[in-house]
DNA sequence: AACGCGATGTATCGCTGCGATACATCGCAG
DNA sequence: CTGCGATGTATCGCAGCGATACATCGCGTT
């Protein structure tokens, strides 16, 4: 899911490998880092795949030495339309996909490019997913309660109220997303509206 | 790490592969299953490393009909020789790797059969390992946050707090630790105690 | 003037773990 | 007697991580 994170900054403006990287720490924040061991090799498939190209044209200004071994010059990527069809795409997707752990967050970083009702069915799937793993534990920790140590209990404590507080977190993101929108309708408009 | 968290329940009684997984489950709660597919395959490793062995004898007792293409019993592990002592090594340590996100939970639902002293050395440094992140994100925020959109905006605030969460938490618990141990010394004692 | 160091920059390698999938058996409810 | 959900073992491809290597640039120190 780093491609649609990629597709969602070039959307913006060209970048190169490094500076890619620098943006994906500062918009993500704490929720991960995606190491240049993912990067490089997806930027490869994304240009292979056509949806990203390198935009060679500042090459020059920094290439010093530009004859040792094979040329050393920071590589620009730029979106190309099929980028941009994907990105789209991608962006549109409001399925289990975008609601999982990892996708969860790239999806929110690009919440300003999404259509609105897009977002809320992705905060309240994320709320739903969530909803059904704490009934799931707490379930679980129910059945085994007795057999678990004080610290395994604590941890679980913890985790379940992490879990509450994101929920929370959604349900405020949710509301306020519904006040904002022109409220087409009410509750679940549904009828489908442009799904792939 | 997966190999911890296996050893440490072998520790209390031998089981089998499906047992392990839900134990797992049960034991680790909100933060990570560990699949079947990450399962099979290390218990495999580590019976090749002589840590666990198979121990068949209630075999026969599910066989009804064995004979079918090669036999199909549930094969039971126990922590051989080895695996307590490399159980011992693992519980001892307390160095970087464990205090890091994934392998944090596994340590601590095995807090009962660690150390004191090196409990609070973990917790310790799980907590300084946050903050130092917490103050990383805090400064590339305020260098870029007049770049960011609002919803990248909340998402690094929700971010934030729920590591400040995560530090006030293991705050309560070191200090829990202390009272409840003997208290050698004050502060800081130091001194080294068998690192390896 | 020389030195080195930290930021910039591209890239690869091995590893851990996930999710999907396959397949087989057992007990039980309809 | 039929089928379904729990029990049980196992593999495959994939995504992402962390460490590492290497090269250049701008900077302040000595």
């Amino acid at each position: 899911m780093l491609e649609l994170a990629v597709l969602g900054l070039l959307h913006e403006s060209p970048l190169h490998g490094y500076e890619l990287r620098q943006r994906l720490k500062a918009t993500l924040g704490t929720f991960r880092a995606f190491s240049y061991g993912s990067l490089y090799p997806t930027l490869r498939r994304m240009r292979d795949a056509g949806w990203i190209a390198e935009d060679e044209g500042d090459a020059e200004v920094v290439a010093g030495a530009p004859a040792l071994t094979g040329r050393r010059g920071k590589v620009v990527y730029k979106l190309t339309a099929e980028g941009k069809e994907k990105l789209a795409e991608l962006l549109a997707e409001a399925g289990p996909s975008a609601w999982e752990d990892e996708t969860f967050g790239v999806h929110f970083t690009l919440f300003a490019q999404t259509d609105p009702e897009v977002r809320v069915r992705i905060l309240e799937g994320r709320r739903s997913r969530l909803e059904e793993r704490r009934e799931g534990v707490r379930a679980t920790l129910a059945r085994t309660r007795a057999r678990l140590d004080s610290y395994t209990l604590q941890l679980q404590e913890h985790g379940l109220e992490s879990v509450d507080r994101e929920v929370r977190w959604l349900t405020e993101l949710i509301e306020t997303e519904r006040k904002n929108t022109p409220a087409r309708s009410t509750g679940t408009t549904s009828k489908k509206a442009a799904r792939p």
